[in-house]
DNA sequence: GGAAATTTTGACCAGTTGGAAAAATGTTAG
DNA sequence: CTAACATTTTTCCAACTGGTCAAAATTTCC
């Protein structure tokens, strides 16, 4: 349903703190086997878990979400999930790793060769689909985010950074060429992120004022149009070129 | 510090799933007194109580804050906070009732007889002074509604739309008198609250985007430029009236 | 078909968590 | 001083949690 391009980044904080007693066996029953390929049956599984865990994740956050929630989302038994999945950490793990890589996507695309308005409406819209079509990757990540992204402060420092100081760059550059607006690139970035996810992150406030009305898909469109209004021309009225109303 | 106007406005929804077995017995030597007004001790510890739940429940959520980490940092031990509030859940609903009223003050404030951009700045910049001076409340207020906010949905789909729907209709006769952009103005309101907060929900993102540079609280003056230049005339650029740069 | 490997299940465990009971320790008004 | 009350601490518990383990059920491969 969502999790399309996964890639297992592999990270390996490797700090669990408590670590039982599970020692360098490692070879037992339990775990999924090693070296092996993995299965077509172990990957559809890890999918299915992947799938659920998002879903639980989303909503209650890394310490809100128990193993047994995900693992009747799942349909399969808490043991069973373990087998797959020895450690609950690991699951999120790899959720915000395959995450981070989409979600930041439409970043990358971003074309310094491109009209700036061109860009920039193009970066919104997808932004907007993405919350519209993948809300619970949007509310993981803010989950995390707003726990202080404990498990990927590296990423956002680095992997992040770089990206938007890129981009900003290239902002900057258009801005010195007369193409945009002279402003702060990084708040300019900021706000595009702050307006599209809020339709997903905040989801249910947006519908509850929009009430029982026109908040089918229509939100998202209307939100498309006014976010264009917004950062093509601002508030501003127009100047009233022909007659009146 | 921080829950200034309580206000205790009493919702009880009941539905202990688990309700062990506390019955109608309800006088032992556990509850705080009823009836009785309320000594100074007990508002006091009750505010440290508050104090300390804001700061765990602002970061882990409902479910995954524990009573324990909360005692913790309230500098008491566990039954005696369960003296003051006797249910985790009591705790948490007295948070989310004062922050609904502090949070939604600067959007009462909006005034009908303003001027429609001095309305719109000041309105943003009481939104971001929010997000700087209390970061904790709107995170908490994220959480929820990550989690579909289960504890306050007759709250936000009853005040706060009757009070948004105003504040648009507002707008609306601003826009019919050309003094605002015709927009859609519930996308214009939502837009104000996910640039503000933005800089208190993602405050690690923010931190770590910009930088070790100017992260201190420049940011929030940066923002503020920025988002009255995005509300005011957008990222087009100037018409170029006098000579080249 | 059957041995080997994989997957699933059921029983179990130690640590945590929300909360109860009651005893112990203040505090205060008469 | 002391009885009545308020507060705090100690002890305890049942349910929940992350995770283990061995055995059973199933699939895979020759």
């Amino acid at each position: 349903m969502s999790g399309k391009k996964l890639k297992a980044v592999e990270h390996h904080p490797v700090s669990a703190k408590r670590q039982h007693k599970a020692d360098a066996k490692a070879a037992a029953t339990h775990p999924p086997p090693r070296q092996r390929p993995l299965t077509r049956i172990q990957k559809e599984k890890q999918n299915i878990i992947l799938e659920a865990a998002l879903e639980v994740f989303s909503v209650h956050g890394f310490r809100g979400s128990t193993i047994d929630q995900i693992a009747e989302v799942a349909g399969m038994s808490k043991p069973n999930l373990l087998y797959y999945f020895p450690r609950k950490e690991e699951i999120h793990r790899r959720l915000i790793a395959a995450l981070l890589d989409t979600w930041l996507a439409p970043l990358r695309d971003f074309d310094e060769h491109g009209d700036p308005f061109t860009e920039i409406r193009s970066y919104i819209r997808r932004k907007l689909e993405m919350a519209r079509d993948f809300p619970r990757e949007s509310r993981l990540f803010a989950n995390e985010m707003l726990q202080g992204a404990p498990r990927i402060s590296e990423m956002i420092e680095i992997d992040l950074k770089a990206l938007v100081d890129e981009k900003a760059k290239i902002l900057l550059t258009w801005m010195e060429q007369g193409r945009l607006a002279r402003t702060d690139p990084y708040h300019l970035i900021f706000s595009i992120w702050a307006t599209t996810q809020h339709y997903a992150d905040f989801d249910v406030q947006v519908r509850a004022v929009l009430g029982k009305g026109r908040n089918g898909e229509g939100r998202f469109e209307d939100a498309a149009r006014y976010l264009e209004q917004l950062f093509m021309h601002g508030l501003s009225p127009k100047p009233r070129v022909n007659g009146s109303a």
